[in-house]
DNA sequence: CGGGATACGATGCGATCGCATTGTAAACGA
DNA sequence: TCGTTTACAATGCGATCGCATCGTATCCCG
């Protein structure tokens, strides 16, 4: 039986230090004696909830892709319900763009473990396993658009939702670089939603 | 004045190592007694080439990017001057797209300096860098299909010229995630040139 | 009121790291 | 020919790493 403590808050309190960690200074930073530190708590605390380093690392990832998911579907009902799918789609390259802090460190940690995911197939099992929800979702409010007639002619809504999410993730990247800024990132995707819906882009700006 | 080596040839043949390592076992294997080994050579030799790890690293990036450049432009000028733009566009991205096994080592190598440039302005420096050459070759071609009517309306070249590359980039990391195959990931593109020329897909395949 | 399970904290071990230092053999200019 | 420069090789240093071990305090159950 355990004693008084929450086993799984602590664990979550641990990877927020690791998710700080990763934000601010990269995976590289990310060692158990740091993330003892950064947590206020003992090394030995760390290892007594995690059995190694990469099943902390791995923990962490989870519990960040589940509050991005969080994140963005209250970010979208809290969105009022766009009158169109085309808004839709602006609200939430919007919110997956590295613009505000947090969404920035957001795409930060994502980047961070990508690397490791090329060479540890556990990590791109999931980072790959909320993709197929995410291009469903969308594929199926594309769909509806084009029965609407919002769309232009010769889409095919599976391949498009994939071009729509390039077109955000790699303007995602160019922000973060500082390739591109914030406002030009979104200029490029409202071009590109010009190009793929018949109703004319809102007035919102940023 | 130098002894009867080849100063730049052994900065390069260490680049090289370098190379190997990242591709094969990811940037954080890159120890100045890896790269030694992985040289043959021994680790005062290295130190006596690079100041420090990170011009090491500096300099394999450079390399690396240079070596691709070449690549990508001897396959277009053997690819026998592609008849339309949109078949230039193709096997741009065929070359760009992590299939053959160097091209897929390429890729590797630059997403683990991304990730490097993320915290390392002098890293990102050196990717940003070679940016607007592309950016800009790619977007007179575009310009010039548009002259010559094999441009869909409503194409600002620019625009499209990024949503071109964030088309390849993103169907270069599902691919190198196993997300996706390479024969999706280029019909993808295939789709995505349907959208931007007039003129049909040619009927050569991968 | 023991006894086992849980929750730590402290410490040590072996490996690895970047880098500095030192030694040495070879080539070239004066 | 001699001294300077170049091209290494070898080694040591301090720091950091993941992880294992050990001691101990605390709590629940019987």
């Amino acid at each position: 039986m355990p004693k008084k403590v929450d086993h799984d808050a602590r664990r979550r309190e641990i990877a927020d230090a690791v998710l700080r960690l990763v934000a601010a200074e990269g995976l590289e930073a990310v060692s158990l004696r740091h993330v003892a530190a950064e947590a206020g708590i003992s090394m030995g605390a760390v290892q007594h909830y995690f059995r190694s380093k990469d099943e902390m690392l791995a923990f962490a990832l989870e519990t960040q892709a589940r509050r991005r998911e969080e994140r963005i579907v209250r970010q979208l009902s809290a969105a009022g319900r766009p009158p169109t799918v085309r808004e839709l789609f602006r609200v939430a390259a919007l919110e997956v763009l590295p613009i505000s802090e947090e969404s920035r460190a957001d795409y930060t940690v994502g980047l961070a473990y990508f690397i490791r995911a090329l060479r540890e197939p556990r990590i791109a099992e999931l980072i790959v396993s909320g993709g197929p929800a995410l291009h469903g979702y969308f594929g199926e409010q594309l769909a509806k658009a084009q029965r609407a007639g919002e769309v232009v002619d010769g889409v095919d809504v599976s391949q498009e939702t994939l071009v729509f999410w390039s077109v955000v993730d790699s303007q995602s990247t160019a922000i973060l670089l500082g390739e591109r800024t914030a406002e030009a990132a979104v200029a490029t995707v409202d071009y590109y939603l010009d190009r793929l819906f018949t109703v004319a882009r809102s007035q919102v700006t940023i």
